[in-house]
DNA sequence: AAGTTCAGCAAACGAATGTTTACTGAATGG
DNA sequence: CCATTCAGTAAACATTCGTTTGCTGAACTT
């Protein structure tokens, strides 16, 4: 049944989406939602949290990572275009609710990203390029970047629905940013 | 019968609207929606129009001012969360609509700020700090500065409308953002 | 083996929906 | 001053919708 509204929410969003409609894709009778939601909120918040599951195992995989600046922004780019591309109905999901007209599934996604960011401030703060940074520096630089994950991410999506080709200059146009972020990360403070 | 259409789309998304929903909230019949519009989604083409005007006239603002980066980066702020406050529906239906559920919508808003990304790297081409850039380097700049406008403002919002006082916060995590990135331009090709 | 939970069904309810049709004044322009 | 456009109306159409109710069979528990 979450896989039924996953595919509908794929030309419409949450919020137009009927009980109806979710069961007669899934191959149900009306009544049969009722005995797993209360709710199509609730349906939406049960596909935040397997939308953003599958993307945390993406983050970490490219924290985990190691090697100089360079390469860590190619590995993370080809990690967020391949992760658009297999989980294309739970990246799109998620762009489409962010900001959505469902508030329980906003804020969910927010909370979320949250904590993303946090996770991504702890990491940073282990690289050699962070020492002297403050709580506060390393939050704001965190969020620069999952808020660039985002923002990327629903590029390659748009571009994979409309014109795959220019899915090439999106990930050139990414890496270029991060590079721009990652000078601006050696020279904080000591400029 | 545009603001009655913004009004309602405070709580809701374009795909879920209703023509008797609109015109009953404008107070008029259900036939008088179709004098005007033929569809829900050209109420919604309009309502990009209306918004993204308003959007630039605050870009034209933004890249007008003089003065060094620091004073540039703080009326950018500014200015943005000005226009956040007084044009709360219009940035709202951006918001939501950029990746909603409707096409027409969808490509209006991206084809409108492809537009700013291009207008505002002009203006970087001439400020002396992107000497001997390139076009494509201009070109990345200027939309990494359109999406961090963009998620500065949706955030913005969102902190309007849960918890008003988390808006200085996300001033001033913008501005160390800006500050970061003007960094990452001076040494760019150059370290 | 008996009882209980579980996931499903069909049917029915009123209410709301999108759109068309024929009609009505008021403004406008030649 | 007459014709025409314009913005509006009420009424009607078949559809679709969300939700409740009572029922059924399978699976699990003890």
């Amino acid at each position: 049944m979450l896989d039924a509204g996953l595919h509908l929410l794929a030309d419409q969003n949450l919020a137009s989406l009927g009980v109806r409609e979710v069961t007669r894709e899934a191959g149900l009778s009306p009544a049969a939602f009722y005995r797993h939601f209360p709710d199509l909120a609730a349906l939406g918040v049960a596909l935040v949290e397997e939308s953003l599951a599958s993307l945390h195992v993406m983050i970490r995989a490219v924290l985990a990572e190691a090697g100089d600046a360079e390469e860590l922004i190619d590995r993370a780019v080809d990690v967020i275009e391949r992760h658009v591309r297999e989980h294309r109905g739970h990246v799109r999901f998620l762009a489409r609710e962010r900001h959505g007209g469902v508030r329980q599934v906003r804020e969910a996604i927010d909370a979320e990203l949250g904590r993303f960011a946090a996770e991504v401030g702890a990491a940073l703060a282990l690289q050699p390029v962070s020492r002297g940074w403050s709580e506060q520096d390393l939050r704001m630089l965190a969020e620069l970047y999952v808020d660039h994950m985002v923002s990327t991410a629903a590029a390659f999506l748009e571009a994979l629905e409309t014109d795959p080709a220019r899915g090439r200059r999106i990930a050139v146009t990414a890496r270029l940013q991060l590079r721009l972020i990652s000078l601006g990360r050696e020279h904080w403070q000591a400029g």
